[in-house]
DNA sequence: TAGGCTCACACT
DNA sequence: GAGTGTGAG
């Protein structure tokens, strides 16, 4: 190992809220009588996004109009290459997030459909001694820790959730019975137990933090439902990272929380494309070495030096640090801030 | 040296 | 698609 190893605290707490196929929500608002049909969103030739009902037929993101068509022939199309309306109702669900995570909580906009909100400060605060986990719970399966496990040993990896300072102080789910199981409810026994188990215990604090910030999470999305009328899907995790891939791990209009010490267990097998920063082209570059990069393991073991020669060669003027922060990233440690008023 | 501009790239 | 944001130069 020639480069330092990623340090990984577990102090911050992060949500992403995800509005569930937005452009598709929006106009069913408008048009409460196409809930239930099949509906896309077209841009040119096409679609750009669908409803739940319409992806049961096959219909998907980024497909031509025709081959939606072919799949769904009663598919009700809509253009969208007007944009004021989608705007006017993302600053609507952006206002209504701000209220949310206290005044030290920071709110980041990413494009119109996804917002982060770091509530560090608001999860640290201790005023109920067992929080509730509320949502789903993400569980890794044993083989997928003990390829973490591996993982870890052979970069000498520790992980060090050793507190600092600052952390020592202290389906179209939109029926209404749906809706008072995720929103009212704890995470089922089992994921309750889990979450409690000697042997996943971590002395940091953060499950507690994670916990008190599920409930944020929870408090949150069902003041969008009830304010505008929006199912949202929400990742609670302790970096933007993990926080975003929680959040596509149960979806739509569902909550899921990721504890730092199953990320590694989770993101090792994924595409090297759930590393935010890394795009098409790298990813595809990553798949022509060989033996290929495919996975974030794979990406692990490559190391720092092969990814930064990669870099020169497929951009055009790599930004300093690049390849250590995607390094990093492979192993489930991101350390990038959710930047305020971006929006 | 600070700003403004374009470009490539990533993100929705 | 229809944008917005970022860093390099």
């Amino acid at each position: 190992a020639s480069m330092p190893l990623p340090e990984v605290s577990h102090k911050r707490v992060v949500l992403l809220f995800d509005c569930d196929c937005f452009y598709a929500q929006c106009e069913m608002l408008e048009h409460p009588e196409w809930r239930k049909k099949p509906l896309a969103i077209k841009q040119k030739y096409l679609v750009v996004t669908c409803n739940y009902v319409a992806r049961k037929s096959g219909v998907r993101k980024l497909q031509s109009l025709e081959d939606a068509k072919l799949r769904c022939p009663d598919l009700i199309i809509v253009d969208g290459s007007d944009l004021t309306k989608y705007r006017a109702v993302s600053m609507r669900v952006f206002n209504v997030l701000k209220r949310f995570g206290g005044a030290a909580a920071k709110h980041e906009r990413l494009g119109m459909d996804e917002v982060f909100v770091d509530v560090t400060r608001a999860a640290e605060e201790d005023r109920e001694d067992e929080p509730r986990l509320m949502g789903h719970l993400f569980q890794p399966d044993p083989a997928a820790v003990r390829a973490a496990r591996t993982l870890r040993a052979e970069l000498n990896f520790r992980e060090a959730p050793a507190a600092d300072a600052k952390a020592e102080q202290s389906d179209s789910g939109s029926e209404d019975g749906d809706w008072v199981r995720d929103y009212r409810e704890t995470a089922s026994p089992d994921d309750a137990k889990a979450a409690l188990a000697d042997e996943q215990l971590c002395d940091c604090g953060c499950q507690k933090r994670l916990a008190r910030a599920s409930k944020i999470a929870a408090e949150a999305r069902m003041a969008l439902f009830k304010e505008i009328g929006l199912t949202v899907s929400c990742g609670v995790s302790t970096s933007k990272m993990l926080a975003k891939i929680a959040a596509g791990l149960n979806k739509p209009n569902k909550q899921t929380t990721l504890l730092p010490q199953h990320a590694l267990a989770l993101v090792h097998a994924l595409p090297t494309r759930v590393i935010p920063g890394l795009g098409f082209g790298v990813a595809s570059a990553l798949r022509e070495l060989h033996p290929p990069v495919f996975t974030c393991a794979d990406l692990a073991r490559e190391g720092v030096r092969p990814l930064e020669r990669l870099l020169r060669a497929t951009l055009k003027s790599p930004p300093a640090g690049l390849a250590k922060d995607l390094w990093q990233r492979s192993l489930a440690c991101d350390t990038d801030a959710v930047k305020p008023f971006s929006g």
